[in-house]
Parts: structure tokens; C-alpha cells; sequence
DNA sequence: AAAAATATTAACTATTTGGTTAAATCATAT
DNA sequence: ATATGATTTAACCAAATAGTTAATATTTTT
């Protein structure tokens, strides 16, 4: 059970234990209330309504994570250096959050109309700094002309995947949660190897 | 409304379609049956409970999906050639089939433990000769020595992430339905260019 | 200290949902 | 034709679940 903090926190943070574990269909109001250590009237007098409390929970998950994200494309490395920083702490940031990507891939696919709206805002800026960025030295020579949009989606399909995945890869490669964290934190060089290896000229 | 077909198919094709798009906790047992056209008494009658109903489609849905996917492993192509033909079979099957990936993860991280031993005899086999014949080729020196895992799941990742990600992906990048398919078409070069130039030697 | 506002609880309600039952219908074999 | 077994239906049931209410306790304001 989740202790100090105010009522109001301790709710969030079941909500979000919960929800992250379950999806909002699998969730129930009583075991997040259970988890927060109060009753499940509070749960309707602090939030109104199961909807209204995990869309709450979505965007702070939302907003928390996707900026985490995206702020390293701001700084003022190189294409090949930005690449490799923004995918050394994006693995390191999933290994903190593992469950976050799957939690919003699968509420994004149940319910997208409802939920585009309350992400749109937050997706569309940070890229486009990189993107010019990438086009400058595209013309300059420095790396191929791929399509922007292929080579974001290889980045974040190289990172997210093993996480989404998990159960299925470790069975599948018959492998303990030892080996498998060895396996994801090996992926630090690899991937950011094939990526720079494909756009290098 | 399903008609033709026997009772029992139109239940599996209804519970399907249901249980695909809405998951286990989101489906309903009187949505299947109105789907079916049929009394919600008929889906006992035929499969006992909700559980059962669904391991059934589990099992079937996972069972055509995956050997699909394996199939390829067992000609006699060379590593860069069942590459190239795995990655274009595997994204053309994803194109008639794009919610597949996301059920399956998403109710394999959602009940890992009694899934595993429903998936356990499915996945191991077929991996292994494309995995030797990897090592031979290693050994003659006509590709890197990477880690066999890391390359199943780059290649896997590189495929099933866009259609796992896709609300977000168009999202993100302003992308209608139309520019979103040829997007998915393009990686049928894209995604095995990126691979080979990674393990080629 | 009294009043007012806020927070909390226990008990309750309405609805949804998976599952059951018993009767009716249909198909098949004798 | 008729008895037998399989299939189908409508009505029902019990448990679960989101949400409500009204009374009580606590904190804050005056």
C-alpha cells in the first residue's frame, strides 16, 4: 500500500500502478483504491469518474514520457552524435519504465480517436529541429537521403521492441531476466552501430 | 453479421474479430454472439466459458501466425537472400493482418504465465537451422559474428513496430491513411537494406 | 470557539456481465 | 413415423463493478 504523501498523490500513483498493469479495461476502481489505501467513494470525490481518472493518468504518463524523449534533439551535437546520446538514455529511460510503451501502444489502438486529441500537442514540435538538422547535412553530404519519418521509426522500433516483446522473446530465446537485461543493455552499441552504419555515407 | 458457415466457425471468426480489437478484458460475450448472429447461450454451449473461447482463438490465431512467419527459414537460400525474402513476406502478411502483433503482446504481458505454455512448443524450432546456418556463414567469413538474438530481433522489431505503433506514428507525422500504407511499402527495401549493410562483412 | 468548508467512511444502488436452466426445435437413425 | 440425440432459444441468476448518498470526521476560516 502506498503511504504518506496526500490523497489526491496516492491515488495517481495507483492509478497508474494499476492501469499500466492492466489497461483501462482490465483495471478496477476497488483495487486501485485498495492500493492507495482508501476508500472507493474518494476515488469519485477526488476524479469524478474511472474515465476521467485514467485519462488524467494518461497524459501525465504521456507528457512525462514523451518529452524525456525527445529533449536530447535540442542541444547542439552533431546528427551522429545526437543519434547516439538520444538512444543510449531512451534504452536507459525503458529500463526504468519498461511497462510505459506497451501501456500506451495498447490504450493508443483500443480507444485512438479519444486519445489523439490528448496527445497531439505534445508530439509534433521537438522533431522538427532534428529533421532540419538532418536535412542540412544530408545536403551537405554527410549522411544519405533517407526519408526522415523511416529513419525516427527505426530508431524508436530499435529501442521500443525488446520491451514490448519481452515475454515472447525470452521464451522464445529461452532466456532468464538476467541474461535478458544483458541482452537489452548490449543493445546500448548495437543499435545505435546499425543505424549510423545505414545512414553514414 | 457473420452468416454462412457452420455455428462453431462463425463463433471462432466473431470472437476473433472481437477479441482482436478490443482484447480479453474489453471483449464482450454479447457482442461475440450478436456478431455471430447467434443467442449468447450458443457460445457456452459450443465453449464452456469466456476463457475457454478465447485460449481457443489464442492457440488458432497464434498458431497460423507464427509457422507463417517461420516458414521461410527452411529453404535453401542463403543468409542474405532468406533475409530479403523473410522480411518482404513477413510486412506483406502484416499488411492483411495489422492487429495481430499488438493483441498478441499485449495478452502475453497482460497473463505471461499461462500463455507462455500455450506458445511454448510454437516458437523454438524453426529458428534454430536459420541459427546454424548464421554460424557457418559467420565462420566463412561472409558476415559479421553478432549476436544471433540481436539480429532475430532487429529484423522482427524493424517489421512489426509500425503496425504496433500506428496511431502514433501518424500522429506524429501528419500522415493519412494512403501516405501511411506506401510508408509501410517503402520499408519492404528500407528495412532489409538497413540489416544486410549491418551483418554483411 | 463556532462556523464553514473539506475530506472520509460505510452502506447502498443500478447496471453490466459471465454463466445457467429448462423448454423448444431440428436432424438423424431405427 | 417416431424415438433419440444434438442444437437453439428465451428467460433467468449471481457476482462484479462503477458510481451514489448521507452521515461523520477533520481541517480551515472567522
Amino acid at each position: 500500500m502506498i503511504e504518506d504523501k496526500s490523497t489526491e498523490q496516492r491515488i495517481i500513483e495507483a492509478a497508474k500502478q494499476v492501469f499500466i498493469e492492466k489497461g483501462y479495461d482490465g483495471a478496477r476502481m476497488q483495487e486501485i483504491a485498495d492500493l492507495a489505501g482508501i476508500n472507493k467513494a474518494m476515488l469519485h470525490y477526488y476524479f469524478r469518474s474511472k474515465d476521467k481518472l485514467f485519462f488524467t493518468i494518461f497524459d501525465d504518463i504521456f507528457s512525462r514520457f514523451m518529452p524525456a524523449v525527445q529533449k536530447g534533439f535540442t542541444s547542439n551535437m552533431s546528427v551522429e552524435e545526437k543519434i547516439k546520446f538520444f538512444i543510449n538514455s531512451y534504452i536507459t529511460l525503458l529500463q526504468s519504465n519498461p511497462y510505459i510503451p506497451l501501456f500506451i501502444l495498447h490504450e493508443l489502438s483500443r480507444n485512438p480517436e479519444e486519445l489523439k486529441t490528448h496527445i497531439h500537442d505534445k508530439v509534433t514540435s521537438n522533431f522538427k529541429i532534428f529533421q532540419e538538422q538532418m536535412q542540412l547535412e544530408i545536403n551537405q553530404g554527410l549522411i544519405k537521403p533517407i526519408d526522415f519519418r523511416q529513419i525516427v521509426t527505426n530508431i524508436i522500433a530499435l529501442c521500443v521492441f525488446p520491451f514490448v516483446a519481452r515475454p515472447l522473446l525470452q521464451e522464445v530465446f529461452s532466456s532468464d531476466n538476467e541474461s535478458f537485461d544483458k541482452f537489452i543493455e548490449a543493445r546500448k552499441t548495437i543499435v545505435p552501430d546499425l543505424i549510423l552504419n545505414w545512414i553514414k555515407m
